[in-house]
This record gives structure tokens, sequence and C-alpha cells, in this order.
DNA sequence: ACTAGTCGATCGGCTTTTCCGATCGAAGGT
DNA sequence: ACCTTCGATCGGAAAAGCCGATCGACTAGT
């Protein structure tokens, strides 16, 4: 079996087309075919849904392609730790982070950089899930997400801070008075939420939902750097990480109070994928994460 | 890279020699030789000793030896995982066991075959030790040995039974007279013990220690059945684990008593590689075991 | 010290695999 | 009915893989 056979499999799974698969891959439309052709003799099984039209895989190409995946990864792993072995931990780290922990991102990277000058960081804000599945497709080295709300499958973690949740309201108004607000009392607030596809949404709304709320959001976003807008330029509440906030300060004339009842935090931490042994940059950043950024230093 | 360069190196490094690793791998010594310098080539480092005689790999080697036995157990896995999926869990599983364990490997192997007729079986006895290496390089799908007593790395496990110990004394002499035999008076019988490569051992030791006392065996042996005859045949006491004595029986003219202060149990289950996704031969004997013989078996 | 034997590297030539450009044929949209 | 898109296929060129033979260096035995 030729382990570039499976560069092509896993490119056709991810563009879902011939012929901007091989492109991806710099061949010929007419090599990745083949290819694919061999690769199915060899395993002996059809592997994508045959037809005039690209259709997606078989069962047994889903599977394959978990597998080329797994080992796709460990032959970059390989080339990675022993370039490693000779002139020191370089090479691209790719990171995938929920936005809330992106201005935690730099406590990270930057005494990784220091102690490995030659690494190059390449960061992407994605979902929880986009992490998850994007780990597991070999496209991302590590990631920083919610380790305990939703499952994690096949990763190994290291937790590294709790994310807290304050609302973020107008000096103005009557949320402003006390030292502290209820989740009960903040769903009464005209809010602007994150949207439902992010896990940090769900968490809140559970954190509501536990406190017998609703929330009405008069703003939806997908982006946080939306929301910081929104609550700045438009007035409106929000419920915030505290990172968020530690990272970019209150907006300006808003005031940001714990919200409680319950006072719940989320663990958020470095995963990356479950698989030994691991690739040396990897190895970096997880000594350094551990050393630089403890637990407890939310 | 090619996978097939992968195996010649792993063959290399378990042969220790250019021309046997060749012909281990049908080709000749000439295109392994060549193969290994092209490896070293793509990998931009020495992975052999070089010198008029092979010597070992370097350190880089080494590592990628490690990395390349994983790869290898994948592509493997993606092999039988995809012919399971055709044509039903079939092939051949290589199963380590130590020796005190065998006993119990016909309990597992017999519902396997029941349910996968089509699956061969290479059962090895094996120390502890050897197990984990062997699982590592690939040379095992899975093991049979002891969960706790020494660490165990990048494996799985199912625990299976807790295996216990008693003296096995002749009828006649004094031990035969109580219902149990304390580990302390155990200690002054003539005894005949396993040899100390052998975790068993290790175990029985540790125990004789935790009692305060010191063996002095008059035979040592590095087999069970040794042990097996001495005792009956020689008249010796020895100390036994229970999966044997209820294996073989206890022999004529022989009684067994567990011993106690500690009575102490070892567990024993199930191991195997840490990778995801598993092989569909390892899956079935985890499913097996785990419906078959549940803990609290022993 | 010499010799025979062993071991791994290397060379030249042969075979197989891989890759590409070009073309084909089916399906879908207009 | 016509045109476009997509993937399969073909034939030839390039590359890689493999082998037998040979070389050079070390080793062990005399």
């Amino acid at each position: 079996m030729v382990l570039k056979h499976l560069v092509y499999l896993a490119a056709l799974a991810r563009e879902r087309h011939f012929g901007r698969a091989a492109a991806a891959c710099h061949v010929s439309q007419a090599t990745l075919s083949e290819a694919i052709r061999r690769l199915e003799a060899e395993l002996g099984v059809p592997l994508v849904e045959r037809g005039h039209r690209y259709r997606g895989l078989t069962p047994e190409g889903e599977r394959a392609l978990t597998w080329a995946h797994g080992i796709l990864a460990d032959a970059d792993g390989m080339r990675a730790d022993l370039t490693a072995m000779r002139e020191g931990v370089g090479g691209s780290l790719r990171l995938g982070a929920i936005p809330t922990s992106l201005p935690v991102v730099s406590r990270l990277t930057a005494p990784l950089r220091e102690r490995h000058p030659a690494v190059r960081l390449a960061i992407r804000s994605l979902s929880s899930r986009e992490i998850e599945r994007d780990l597991h497709e070999g496209a991302l080295d590590a990631g920083l997400t919610y380790l305990e709300n939703e499952p994690l499958r096949g990763v190994r973690r290291q937790p590294l801070y709790d994310e807290r949740y304050l609302l973020v309201a107008p000096r103005a108004s009557r949320w402003a008075a006390g030292a502290s607000v209820r989740w009960r009392d903040a769903a009464d607030a005209a809010l602007c939420l994150l949207s439902r596809d992010m896990q940090n949404r769900r968490i809140v709304d559970a954190l509501f939902a536990r406190a017998g709320a609703t929330p009405e959001p008069a703003v939806e976003t997908n982006s946080i750097s939306t929301l910081h807008a929104q609550v700045r330029d438009a007035g409106l509440c929000a419920v915030m990480a505290d990172t968020w906030l530690h990272g970019f300060g209150v907006p300006a004339g808003m005031v940001a109070l714990p919200l409680v009842e319950p006072a719940a935090a989320q663990a958020v931490g470095l995963v990356w994928r479950d698989r030994d042994p691991e690739p040396p940059l990897v190895r970096a950043l997880i000594a350094t994460a551990r050393e630089a950024l403890a637990p407890a230093t939310a």
C-alpha cells in the first residue's frame, strides 16, 4: 500500500470532487482516479459510491478514511519527530481554539515561541465540534476547548482554566445596582447572545435553564467580537466569558457583574489526539501549557 | 514514503541483520539495504549505526521504529477492518498470555470461535513484559496479563478476574492441618517457586515480604508445568495461582490451602494497544471477554 | 600474519508502478 | 437537442523498485 494513495483518499473525502482533490494534491485527475481504483483493488472493497459524479464514500470508504487519517497523522508525526531530534522543535503547529479562549491563546503561545523560536503557529477560531472533528481528520494538531460540557472522544486533555460568566450591562441600567446578577434576572434583559450552534451558547442556555429561565435574545451572532460591539454600541446586555473581558476589557460605560445562582464554571483546556507517540510540537505545547498556565490561572 | 520501507525497517530492527531481514521480507539484501537508505534520505536522518556490520539503530532510528510499528499496525488494522465488513470477522488473532492465565484462555477463545468460526488463534505463553513489548511492536494483537502490579503503558484494559494464591503442600505435611496457611509460615516450607524474571514470582515475593518473610526456594523454574511436576513428584510445596489449580487440578496426595495474611489478589485482564480505531478482531475479542467472562469469575 | 568467511554497500540493468495529457461517454442543465 | 461538467480510460513517458553480481572492510581461526 502506498501512503500517497491514502492522501488522495483523504483529499477526495475533503473536497468531494475528483478534480479539486487532484488539484489539491498537485496531481492530475487521472492519477487520483486511478489511485483510488488501486486502493479499492488492494483492499478488495469499493470505497466511493460509483457513478458519473461524486456521491460520497461507501460505509467501507468512511471506515477506511478514519484509518487513513490516523495513519497519515502518524506519518507526519514521525517526520516532525525526527526533524525535531535533528534541529530542535520547529515546523508549524495548527491550533484550534474556541472563541472565548482566544484571549488566552497568546499566554500559551508566547512562552512556546520563546522556547522554540523556530515554531510557526497557525491559530484558527473554531467551534468545539469543529475542533474535535479537525483533530481527528489530522487538520489540527491541538485544540483549546471545553473539557466537560459535551463529551470529547479520542483525545487527551490538559485542563488550563475555568471559564466563568458575567453579565455585561450598561452602567445606567438596573442591573448595575448590585454586585452580581442572578441568571433568572438576567433573562429579562435585552440580550445579545451567541447563536445556538456555538457551545458557549448551549452552556449559557443550560445555565439559564437551571435557573428556571429562558432567555429571548434581541440579537444573536456567531462572533464574539460582534457580541462585544453590540454591547458597546447598541447598549444591549450580554453574557460574556471572563477570559474575554480580561483580554479586551469591559466596554466603556458598561459594567461586568458575576452571574450567580448558579455560579457555574466550565473547564477549558488543551486537547490533542490520543495517539502514541505524540508529535514533538504537540509535546512541546503540552509541556509549556503545564508549566506556564497551570490550572487556577483563570 | 512507502509503507513497505517501514516494514523493512521493522524487520531489520527485529532481525538485527540485513541479510536475515531481507530474507524475512522475501526481498534481496540489496533491496532492503537501498530501501533503508531511501528512508534515511527522505527523513533526513541516519537511522542505523553505519559500519560494516549491523550495530543497532541510532536514537532517531529507534524513534522512527516506534512510529513505524504504530503505522504498520494501523495499516493492518485497516485491512482487517474492511475485510471484516465484507465477509465477517476472520483472520488470525495473536494473543499473548502469562502462564498462570493459560487455563483461562480457553474460556475466552471458545466463545470467540463460536461467534466467529473463521477466526484463527495464535496463543503464546509470554511474560508480562514480553506481552507489553510485543503489543507495541505489533507482534501481538492482545494480551492476558497482570493489570496492576507493574505499570502498563499505552494499552487499554478489560479486567477479567482476580488471581489468588494457594499453597500446595503434601497431604501428610504439617501445613495440611489447617484450612489456610499464613505467608509467614509458608516461607519455612521446602518450596518450589518460579524464577525471579517472572512477574508472578515478584508478586509472590512481595507478599512474602509484606508478611515479613523471605522465602528460600529449594527449586526455581521458569515454567509452571515444571512447578506442577515438582510438586506432584518431588513432594515440594509451591505457591500457585488458583487459575492453575482450577485448570489442572490439585496433584494427587497434595492439598491446596489459601494463603492468608495478607489474602491478596492480583487483577488479571485483557490488554490491547491504545489506538483508535480498534481492529475488528480485537474488538470482537473484547466484546466476547466482556460478556463471557465478566469480572468475578475467578 | 595470513586466509577464509561474513556482512553490508554499490552498480548496471531489468521490471513494475506511477503519472500525465488526451479523449471518451454519461448525466444534468438550458 | 445542445452544451457543460465530471469521472473513467488509454497509451506512452518517467520514476521507482528490485535483483544478481561484485566490492571492500572487518572478523575469526589457524
